[in-house]
DNA sequence: CCAACATATGCCTTGACAGGCATATACGGT
DNA sequence: ACCGTATATGCCTGTCAAGGCATATGTTGG
């Protein structure tokens, strides 16, 4: 489960898929131009992405809308909490902790 | 590169070396009995984490002690503000006021 | 130096995955 | 229904990484 997420991260063309669908929704035709991958290369790693939970798509006419799924990553960010509160204790260390903390300081 | 540490992470095992690191510096024979992996298994993982800058390693006596390097996962943080805007955003417009309510129980 | 322990590495096999290419499926217009 | 466009999938191949096993390296103490 979780692994889906990782491993559909893991991999730099992916990455470049979510990214441009962070700014907006695209059809595999503009994923496939901005990205210059071959169009089956570009569907297939879609499908991992889909499968993964990462994005979500839709029909609009012959088109396939692909849009970023957000929520799917709040479990990696999670995982991550654990290691921001390390990080950022090192940086209070250093007296750099320049955002402020939702939470209270530990 | 950043594609090391994502390669790093994709593995199951590794994550798990991560989260025991994460809570205490440990020794590569005490990773192996909590994580009931062989010990050339943990070492080749600790070798990628190594790799990636996600530990580093200290000689104490003939044990090798490794510890979390929880900043290089800041970019890894980095790269996931822009979903976190996206997916707050989200829940925002299923109503802000939820999560400030203890118990949202359904 | 030798012995005993702790850890790292080399080799090998196997399985997973990405890319290339061909082709199948879906949709819209005519 | 036919055609062109858009997208998905199947097959094949090369590559790479993980696990198992044996062994090398490093450390401490005698």
């Amino acid at each position: 489960m979780t692994q889906t997420v990782w491993a559909a991260l893991a991999d730099p063309h992916r990455r470049d898929v979510l990214d441009l669908l962070a700014a907006e929704e695209l059809s595999v035709g503009e994923l496939v131009t901005r990205l210059s991958l071959t169009q089956p290369q570009t569907s297939k790693h879609l499908r991992v992405l889909r499968d993964a939970g990462l994005v979500r798509v839709r029909q609009r006419g012959q088109h396939r809308i692909y849009a970023v799924e957000p929520e799917s990553l709040s479990e990696l960010d999670s995982w991550l909490a654990t290691y921001r509160r390390l990080w950022s204790r090192h940086l209070d260390r250093l007296g750099e902790h320049l955002e402020q903390t939702p939470q209270g300081d530990s």
